[in-house]
Formats: structure tokens, sequence, C-alpha cells
DNA sequence: ACCTGAACACCGTTCAAGT
DNA sequence: ACCTGAACACCGTTCAAGT
């Protein structure tokens, strides 16, 4: 990549960084640019697509995240290590609003830039459960798909103003849940 | 209300629950206005609001959830009302897509015109899990808002297509949560 | 009393023209 | 090789002008 092209990638992130956190996942892509001091169409090259984009901003993230669930996976019991995961998966949640919804949609489309990190997450925690349930301490009902969507679905209670204090709350009883039987 | 006004009135809800059933909450309002063969300006002076419109579209069955919490506060056991009753609030947000993000919304804000029939709805949901709690049938540790977050939370699973075939049996383990302990 | 649609300020996305 | 911004097709919302 060109030096010229590298700093204006690099600014664009950075603002789309400030801007999400801000507005959450569906900050407008032209004030992006616009405040990275940059045409509309960088923005366009360097990121074809709002996933792109996010990819780019979440990439590390999900892969600490996919990491973690590989390090709990050796060290913790299984049914420790499947919630504490679970709380991290939702801790991460709470750096940009309404991300969720894109990574429930990035799953079930294979050409979405934010597949592969959607799908590796979900099969780190498929693995953590399917630990779990061997040694008879999670619910044997319930797969990855299951574990991804009680976190997204938890990521939008925190997301609403008037659901977001009893989050935490809600995720304990919830990963409670996964463990009963 | 004038009889030419009733009638484009009368249009309006009927266009509008149509494109809301298809697009979901977040539907064209000038689409909405132009299938109706109204102008635009027609559509604000009767629904000066999103939530205006929702709020006329939504009234009948909001009620109707209010109204059967009631009902099965004096018929069935206390813990067999209270899950039956949270089934049927998940089986309302079935009909249009997106429509709890704004009714959550509307709770914290006492302008919304959503904001009563949701209030309402949170009360007697509350109703029915304090009698329960009181038997000693449902967790100590919830409220009539943990409520309405959880059934949020389900919503919202169903809306993501990629969840939306596990929505019945998430509910289901939900569902059982709330009576543990 | 009610209706209309132009006007304004925003979007996302594409692409011809420039360096 | 990369950048720019006008152009296009959409929004939501308001409001002067009409009947």
């Amino acid at each position: 990549m060109r030096a010229d092209a590298k700093k204006n990638y690099d600014r664009l992130l950075a603002t789309a960084r400030e801007a999400i956190a801000e507005h959450g996942a569906d900050a407008s892509l032209r004030d992006i640019a616009r405040r990275a001091n940059v045409g509309l169409g960088t923005l366009y090259r360097h990121f074809p697509t709002r996933e792109a984009l996010l990819e780019a901003l979440l990439r590390a993230n999900l892969d600490e995240l996919t990491r973690q669930a590989e390090r709990l996976e050796t060290s913790d019991a299984p049914d420790v290590a499947l919630t504490s995961w679970f709380r991290a998966g939702l801790a991460f949640t709470r750096t940009y609003g309404g991300v969720v919804s894109l990574m429930a949609a990035a799953l079930e489309d294979p050409d979405s830039a934010l597949h592969k990190s959607c799908t590796d997450v979900r099969s780190a925690g498929a693995r953590l459960l399917q630990r779990a349930q061997a040694k008879g301490l999670a619910r044997a009902d319930i797969d990855g798909t299951d574990l991804f969507a009680l976190m997204g679905a938890l990521a939008w209670v925190g997301d609403q103003p008037a659901f977001s204090r009893r989050v935490d709350h809600l995720a304990e009883i919830i990963a409670n849940a996964l463990l009963e039987r």
C-alpha cells in the first residue's frame, strides 16, 4: 500500500472507531469520511461495505475472543470456562452499540466481510459448550448458535437505555440457565 | 373527524399495516403515504411521529395483551399463568419485526405515543410475576422491567434470520429460568 | 378543516475526472 | 495507484399554498 493510502486508511479507521463508539454500528459513513478529512470515495475504496469497515474495527477483538475460548478450554473447569467466556463475549459487545445485529446477519451471509470472524467466534463458543456438555455440566439441548443468539439477545438488552442497568443481572440468570439439568 | 379525513386515516393505517408487516417498524413513511395515495403531509397530520402510527397499529394488540394478563391472573396457576403470558407476549412480537426496540425506547420516554401502552403491558406482566413470586413459584430477583427486557431480547432473536428457528426453544429455556429457585 | 407536494437537510452508493 | 466530489436515488420533516 502506498504511503498516502496507508495514512488515509489509518485515519479512516481511527475516525470510524470514534464515530461508531459514539453513534453505534449504523453511524453515518459520510460523516466518518468528513471527519477524517477524506473523500467519500476513498472510504469506499478502502472499505467497500459497512461490514468491511466493522471487520477492520472488530477483527482484533473477535480474534481475542476466539483465543480466549481456546485458553479457557485448557485451564478452567468446563462450566466455569463456559460462563466466563459468555460474560467476556457480552463485555466485548458493550464497546460498540448495535454491532450484534450485523454479526447475526454475517453468520447467514458467507459473502459478508464479517462472516469468518463471526463463525470463528461461534465455533470457539461451541467447543466450550460441548466440553461442558460432555461432562454433564451444561444442558444438552443447546448448540453454538444458541449460545451466540443468547449473547446477542443480552447485547440487545444492553443497547436499550431502559434495560441496560439490568443486563449484568439478566446475564447471570441466563448463564446459570446454560448449566442447568 | 370529517368523512374524507377518516377515509385517509383508515387507508393510511391499512397500508401501514402491510408495509410494516413486510419491512418492519422502520418501513419508509414516504412509501406508506405513496402506497396509500395520500400526500406526505397528510400522513404527518394524522400521525405526527412514527410512534403515533405504531401506537394506532398496535393499540389493539397491546391492550389485548394487558387484558390477557388480567384474565390469567384469576384463572390459571401462578407459574403457568406467568409462562403462558410470556409466550403470548413473544407471539405478539412476531407480527411486526423490529417493534420491540421502539417499545423499549417508549418505556423511557413519557412523551412517546407508545409510552402508556408499553408501561401498561409492563405493569400487567409485573402483577403476574409478583403473584407467582408470592407463592414462591418464580424467582424473587426479577421485576416487571426484567420480564419486559427478556421478552424483548427473545423478540430480537426472532428478528434475526440466523436465530429465528431457535427462538421457541430459547424462549422455553428462559421461561423455565423465570420459575427457578 | 383538511390536503398537497415542494423544499430542506440529510443518507448510501457509484463513477467520471483528476493527480 | 490513488483520491475527489458531483450525481443519483433515496430518506424524514416542515410548511406555504391550495381547496
